[in-house]
DNA sequence: AATCCGGGGTA
DNA sequence: TACCCAGGATT
């Protein structure tokens, strides 16, 4: 038996925290301990940028409809979709279905079990191919995420910029030196479950932290200055008016294509612009584009103000109901839809939103 | 290297 | 409001 290796500073990190992990850490997951490479693949990616909290109905909710990755492959892209539906960047959804029908076509439903052909899926990148290789096969690579970002750069004082390349560069090999070789899994486990509970963005409890004694972030006062990101968001505003053109019982909707938000969920035809409109203007517009024929419609409806805070995006709008005695023209690719056929699709939240308060509003809609 | 992609929680 | 969240893909 070899005698141990002499101690690296490095080691003191890992010690500490599985040593936090083991005393103090109560946080408790339905994925945690899970071994079944495609239930932790699929918590994974519901969870990227998303919180724990937020996450979690929806992952018992997939685990529930879909057990195995063959259930998932197998279900029609609507109904994944709308099982998805109001957890937002829906491009993860895309690549859970690409992925789920790749690994049971061509893998035979067997997960690769290789950081690197892991980390070659659609909709898996650097982290979340280290979390499923460290958890379900118990491969030596550091997760890195927002939770070891913020730990890493407020304990060792890092100020380069986590956003930046050279930052990226320098904390995924950090990371990497600071990983417990021997439990990769319960190491990264135990490092975000700290930076999510302890070394928490604000109000952190520093106080009773394991690493007070030593952090450089508690000693210097700059807890809240780290870690440090450089680019800021800026927001533009967009007005979206749609409208519910009702002809024989149905609505028209259609679904979003292209490379813009909600890509793939389904909405109502919509004329969008980068300032306000009035009603009139609008009418005119949806005449122009023939979804609408003169003297053939009568305008029932115009909803209050709507909005809603995305990310980088400020939506505005109004929802505008139509009876048409006539059908136009529809944008390409839209159908007509009953009441009932509505509740099949996943709209954006935007349109949900609307959708909810429609009753309260006026009981003669649609 | 920069930008885009949602929705919700928090101070 | 501004920032952040078990990030990844695209340009």
């Amino acid at each position: 038996m070899k005698k141990t290796a002499k101690k690296r500073p490095t080691d003191e990190f890992s010690t500490l925290l599985l040593k936090w992990n083991k005393e103090k850490n109560t946080r408790d997951m339905p994925w945690k301990g899970e071994k079944d490479p495609y239930r932790i693949w699929l918590s994974e990616i519901i969870l990227q940028q998303t919180r724990v909290e937020q996450g979690l109905a929806y992952y018992e909710r997939f685990i529930a409809k879909f057990p195995t990755i063959k259930d998932l492959a197998a279900a029609p892209d609507t109904t994944v979709f709308k099982l998805w539906e109001g957890l937002g960047y829906y491009s993860r959804c895309r690549n859970l279905l690409v992925t789920a029908r790749y690994i049971s076509s061509d893998l035979n439903g067997v997960f690769p079990d290789t950081y690197d052909d892991i980390r070659a899926l659609k909709g898996i990148g650097p982290y979340t191919a280290s979390a499923i290789s460290s958890f379900a096969y118990n491969l030596p690579h550091a997760v890195v995420d927002g939770n070891v970002f913020r730990v890493l750069s407020r304990i060792f004082g890092i100020l380069t910029p986590i956003d930046s390349t050279e930052g990226k560069k320098y904390f995924t090999e950090l990371a990497d030196e600071l990983l417990d070789k021997k439990n990769p899994g319960l190491y990264n486990q135990a490092i975000m479950d700290f930076g999510a509970v302890v070394c928490k963005p604000a109000l952190p409890l520093c106080p009773t932290c394991v690493y007070n004694k030593d952090c450089y972030a508690y000693l210097e006062h700059k807890v809240n200055e780290l870690p440090v990101k450089e680019k800021k968001t800026s927001i533009k505003k967009r007005w979206f008016y749609y409208l519910l053109i009702e002809h024989k019982g149905k609505l028209a909707i259609r679904q979003r294509t292209g490379k813009d938000i909600w890509n793939q969920l389904y909405e109502f035809p919509v004329i969008e612009t980068t300032a306000e409109q009035e009603t009139a203007a609008l009418i005119d517009m949806a005449e122009q584009q023939e979804w609408i024929i003169p003297d053939k419609y009568s305008l029932s409806f115009v909803s209050p103000l709507f909005k809603q805070q995305l990310s980088h995006q400020l939506i505005a709008g109004r929802f505008i109901s139509i009876k048409a005695d006539r059908s136009g023209k529809l944008p390409a690719g839209a159908a007509w839809v009953s009441k009932k056929e509505m509740a099949e699709y996943p709209f954006p939240k935007f349109i949900n939103q609307f959708l909810e308060k429609r009753d309260a509003i006026d009981q003669t809609l649609f």
